[in-house]
DNA sequence: TGAACTGGTACGTACATCATTACCAATGGA
DNA sequence: TCCATTGGTAATGATGTACGTACCAGTTCA
């Protein structure tokens, strides 16, 4: 069982919240009826006002509701947006003698919900650019692609654009990007159920997940999650010195 | 210019620690001195308390040393920390607020079968030392790592040796090594039954498999595979430009 | 010598975090 | 109805974080 870590700097309820927050997203329905404030304080060792903390700010984000009485429950709203909110990935799509390609499944225009808003620092509500990319090599699906970058950025970014550049020429020689740095992160996760489908693999494959926020000077343009097929190498890092 | 963010759960004090270092292995050479601790409290916005306990820190883990009336230096042993971009499981820790430790397990000489061989392109046969380290995150195992490197090159290597220091600074100091390139690779893969072991973690969650293949000139002086668990972050890169 | 730097020390205040304890109020099953 | 379980509320204390203020002490240079 994941732990809260009593050494962290972080404090232990927000801790409380990311695992709370994780098994919602992962493993509970709407309406699921959440363990008692108590049964966490004796689960992972901590007081009952520290639960409560926990609990009351993910009430007031709308992850969870409670009844008097009855227990705390998955609010239906945040799972919805959940759902919506593909698991996005970073492609450092790297030349092994494989053939890249890549198709654009979707392309829409959205208000940032709080999570991304949170993710990329913006405004909850400010409008991003979301699309879905599926990349190819040899025209095999290894990966499916989440992207989210500022409307306000990348006015008049449209499917088919996307569809006939790559993203970064794009970014750089239509939209002038002049990027300042990115940041990588990578996770082994158990594969859901949008990628399984894309990548055409089973649930019991783990799955490499990258985030990437790439920023331009202290804003981020672009937030990307990319899930690919753990069984294959997707990635590598070459450091000259 | 990097900022530190009132808004986040780790202490001011403690972003401010990480842009020192960052600052110093990055930009500054041994004995260097730092801006005066009124000059911090200017441009990051902090009270000098604030700005001297980051100091105080700083100069229990070895980065600084003060001399009163003169001001702040760099100290000169703990510089060589990030020669290379390449993980470094210590300050990846240090990044999220974690106590990083590692303890080393097994200590051996063996002969190169067939597949290491391939890997470290070298004779089948020939005499590599293998040790294997369990690294800790606040007293937590979250990563095993297998290291093997040329038992010619580093004649001498005892396991003693490698509890004593941190293996790069064996690597540079006591053997001259420098660096030429180092590449790493990313792989989530489902857990082993050694990983499962000594991370404690079931074999239903998957993993991340790091590998690192180190270069002086042409030679690789290091393989080594991490396995860690899938479900923390345990990395990210910061790409400048 | 004295002014202007540097770091060193001390104290008070405020707030966040967390634990502990006690009790209240709504629910639902025996 | 009784009572165990659920969430709701309150008060107290310990500790960590952060700010502000004041003053001390060593260094440097005009």
């Amino acid at each position: 069982m994941q732990q809260v870590d009593k050494n962290s700097k972080l404090p232990l309820y927000y801790q409380l919240m990311q695992l709370i927050v994780s098994e919602i997203d992962n493993n509970m329905e709407v309406d699921e009826k959440l363990p008692s404030e108590r049964d966490f304080c004796s689960k992972y060792g901590l007081s009952r006002s520290t639960v409560r903390q926990a609990f009351l700010e993910l009430e007031q984000e709308g992850y969870i509701y409670k009844a008097h009485g009855k227990g705390t429950f998955v609010s239906p709203k945040k799972l919805q947006q959940e759902l919506l909110k593909l698991y996005s990935f970073t492609t450092e799509m790297k030349k092994i003698g494989k053939n890249p390609s890549s198709r654009v499944l979707n392309f829409t225009c959205i208000a940032c919900d709080r999570n991304l808003a949170r993710k990329m620092k913006r405004e909850e509500g400010s409008e991003v650019y979301s699309f879905l990319r599926l990349r190819l090599a040899d025209d095999k699906p290894v990966m499916v692609e989440t992207s989210y970058v500022p409307k306000e950025r990348f006015a008049g970014l449209s499917q088919e654009r996307l569809e006939q550049n790559a993203m970064y020429d794009l970014f750089t020689h239509i939209y002038g990007v002049n990027f300042t740095y990115a940041e990588e992160r990578f996770q082994a996760v158990p594969t859901d159920e949008l990628t399984a489908k894309y990548l055409r693999i089973h649930r019991s494959l783990p799955s490499l997940k990258i985030e990437r926020f790439t920023y331009e000077r202290d804003q981020i343009i672009e937030y990307t999650v990319s899930m690919a097929r753990g069984d294959q190498l997707i990635y590598s890092v070459k450091l000259n010195k």
